[in-house]
DNA sequence: ATCGGCCTGAGAGCCGCTATCAGGTGTGCG
DNA sequence: CGCACACCTGATAGCGGCTCTCAGGCCGAT
């Protein structure tokens, strides 16, 4: 059993951050103590990666309570949640694709500035510099 | 030379977000003709491309005004630039690696509801199915 | 000449945190 | 025993980065 810090530090999340996704209703299993005080026991610890699984690929608060609804209603909305899954998997794949885009204009630029280094020439892709625009470059 | 809708479109990007962009400085270099009417230049577009790639791994709009203020100074902040890349591709790559991470749970949960509906079986994660602890999935 | 379409800037609203605050509780120490 | 201290609580304010709405200006076509 985990007290609120120690559940955020278990899962490498803020304390404000778990607090405000327990109101959010994305935790409704965990108990407290007499306390007062929430208690995050290891099942509920999967319910934060899972959570945390799904914002991390930007799905909206929203959508993450109307995932655990699905989940307290029971087995009968199993398919459901398996099409969420299937799309939350091609919604990552579409940013893995975009992140690997954008690394390529990255790589671009970085070997565009290693080139002005090593070779003392001027960034001729800024317009400061009298453009020529036949050879800009991103 | 592109309307504000024009470049939008072509850089796939909201106008809105254009608009909010140029007021935010990040294209300095971009000219209005008689009416007051942004005219992007394919130069421009360019820049365009440079603030997605890095407000699509997470840079703060100030560190990207940081970065153009830069390019507006001139050679002599080429270095920093180029650390600036460097550093955004580390970040990229950090990133790359967590939505790999993400998928392997994303790719659990498949395979776990895959397994409940082709045996027809009950969820055992869910508190709300009396629970066997050594029967948790997440 | 007025209508629709596209432009403008200003400003309100939204989402998802993030930070601040006042107050309650439990533990250890002089 | 009294008190500091750490840690919990909920409420509320603020923030970043859009996103949307609006009133107003300019243009070309009917």
């Amino acid at each position: 059993m985990y007290t609120v810090k120690e559940a955020a530090e278990k899962m490498d999340v803020s304390e404000h951050t778990l607090r405000f996704w327990a109101k959010s209703g994305f935790f409704p299993f965990v108990k407290r103590n007499e306390n007062n005080i929430r208690q995050f026991s290891d099942n509920d610890l999967e319910w934060v990666r899972i959570v945390k699984c799904l914002r991390s690929v930007g799905t909206e608060n929203k959508a993450i309570k109307r995932y655990i609804d699905l989940c307290i209603q029971g087995d009968s909305t199993i398919p459901e949640r398996y099409g969420i899954i299937q799309a939350t998997k091609i919604k990552a794949q579409k940013q893995m694709e975009e992140l690997q885009k954008q690394m390529e204009i990255l790589n671009y630029k970085e070997s565009f500035y290693q080139n002005l280094i090593k070779n003392n020439l001027k960034d001729t892709w800024n317009p400061m510099n009298n453009l020529q625009p036949e050879e800009t470059a991103v």
